[in-house]
DNA sequence: GCATTTTATGAAAACATTTGCATTACTATT
DNA sequence: AATAGTAATGCAAATGTTTTCATAAAATGC
């Protein structure tokens, strides 16, 4: 009685308080037409009054589903991760779902580690971004026959499910949208590959469309640099800074191409007047730009949200089965890019 | 030794390659100091062996930790959230502790279903956005005697420990520089105040600031609109149409901001010639814009920071002390307002 | 070489819940 | 009224781990 150390309401505390047994008050919360409805009343009072909650670790060790998603993305800040997250997180919560979450930081060791810290917690499922990780990965995956789903990225002989773009596509569209306008003097403007399989293939869309147009990029207008509008920014301005400038810039992303549009009008130079600029992505506020960011779209909030069905689909059937889903890209021409005449 | 069913390794089986108990195995990963190196090596090799991976939820069984935090944001596909997601993830992570997310619509009553959801799975502390929660938010926090704390917001006299800012100390600071430039003219353009105190204290500071000049404010020219680029852009263009227009605005936050100068520069005016613009955050790719964003900065990342290790600490230190972290405001002054000569 | 302390380990209880099996009390069928 | 079937419930075992207590072995002090 005396309230000092005031233990918190299990479940046979409610039990008692609703003169039943534990394992009814259980029963009333799993399979509630087992119990008859009075009885479960009865015990909802019990549970109102003592504030109980149920435990769901408790839950998971008798190998119960956890009702917990494990997400791991390279990082959270990051307009696109940001919109894919919030997406994926809606699709699970609709099926009941918790989403766990974690990031990397581009780091493929870490992102193992990551995995690790969610097994632990006994996530239902795992979702990655993209299709290249560590073989430690790989093999740890498997190992647990954990449900998971690669997405952001498609390819047709992937080993995981995917959800996700072809980004050689991606890639290949954004130039091609270039040359068919005439332009031949083309720069490239990529994030790292390392370790970012995404921006890789991107890279290598587009450089093998440009070749199969019989046209070469000179080395100088190949610029590396972070998903950084600032850093993307200096990157352009080497570029422009050389005698002879690109008349266009194919971007790995939409924050790359905001960065080097500024790069190109802090120059004094007009976009799509001097340089035209094309992204990939589509994010949140690249139609709102002035002028309107041409891009390659990838249409982030389908991914989280196929993801989210298909992997909680994937949970709840118990099953493995493979799937792959390609979402549509396709190129939205708006006003950072013209024809060259 | 079928392979039908192969069981998921445990303690025990754990225990039993390594010719030691169960105690033992767990003390290795618990008390590593009190198990001979020698056998600490044998069950390490065991753990390898076996694919072992600790059972998380066995553990929080004992009222052990569970090494997990649940963060409850309005949502997530936003880039200021993002942003002190991020931060905060990091700041938990070096502290061990994983990040179990949950996002609400900006919706007070799924706020406090998600709570209990973040309960269920017994998480260590709960971190919430801004201090304004739902009187049955604050009785279950109070009566699980769940550690938790507010980011977002500061206020001196708070329930809840909180890491933020003083928003109408923004809305203030964004105010007065307008009105120290010579502004009297002044537009407002903030989003729906309901259930969001940052949103509603902000637009209190800066209406208060612009009557301690004596300046009023004309009803056209108040305007709300969500957090939304395109949608702030209408807002204002309304503003803009009457035969009276302002000479600066006041912005909920940056893309508010964004999407007015966007308006203002779509109806032939020019930024700041004839409209001077300020927001409220400093976003990410604010400092970037064309012409950079004069804004009141939000130390986002500092918050995230700060709330991650001021929550680790407060569960790891097992006591309940009450504390509140107000983060600086600065008004940032670039390119998008100018003195009214 | 004995008593004492320290170090390393195991056995068993505890944790909060679920579930298979058993039991009781009805209801329906003949 | 006897039987079979069904609905509602309880008992007890099981889950994977931690922790307390006990014990054995080794190290230390004299």
């Amino acid at each position: 009685m005396t309230d000092k150390k005031v233990k918190k309401a299990d479940i046979v505390a409610v039990a008692n308080a609703a003169k039943v047994s534990a394992s009814t008050v259980s029963r009333a919360f799993n399979h509630p037409d087992l119990v008859n409805p009075a009885t479960r009343k009865r015990i909802n009072r019990a549970v109102e009054k003592l504030g109980y909650i149920r435990n769901r670790a408790a839950q998971a060790i008798h190998g119960r589903r956890n009702a917990t998603i494990g997400l791991i993305v390279p990082t959270i800040n990051h307009a696109i991760f940001a919109e894919v997250i919030q997406s994926f997180s809606d699709a699970i919560d609709e099926a009941g779902f918790t989403l766990l979450i974690a990031s990397h930081g581009y780091s493929l060791e870490r992102e193992y580690d990551m995995i690790r810290k969610l097994m632990e917690h006994r996530v239902d499922g795992i979702a990655l971004v993209g299709l290249e990780h560590s073989e430690a990965t790989f093999r740890l995956l498997r190992q647990q026959e954990m449900p998971c789903i690669a997405i952001w990225n498609y390819s047709g002989t992937s080993d995981m499910p995917c959800v996700g773009a072809d980004n050689r596509e991606a890639g290949r569209l954004a130039a091609r949208h270039l040359l068919q306008a005439g332009h031949r003097d083309i720069g490239l403007i990529f994030p790292s590959i390392e370790g970012n399989d995404r921006a890789r293939q991107r890279l290598e869309g587009a450089m093998e469309e440009i070749r199969t147009h019989g046209v070469e990029v000179r080395d100088a207008w190949r610029q590396e640099s972070p998903y950084s509008i600032t850093l993307a920014k200096q990157a352009v301005r080497g570029m422009l800074d050389s005698d002879q400038r690109p008349t266009a810039l194919v971007c790995g992303n939409d924050v790359i191409a905001q960065g080097a549009i500024f790069g190109v009008q802090s120059r004094g130079l007009s976009v799509p007047g001097d340089v035209s600029v094309i992204g990939i992505g589509d994010f949140n506020g690249s139609l709102d730009m002035e002028p309107g960011l041409t891009t390659v779209r990838i249409p982030a909030e389908d991914i989280g949200k196929v993801a989210g069905q298909r992997l909680t689909g994937l949970i709840l059937s118990e099953t493995r089965e493979m799937f792959r889903y390609r979402c549509d890209l396709n190129c939205i021409v708006r006003g950072t890019t013209r024809p060259l005449t």
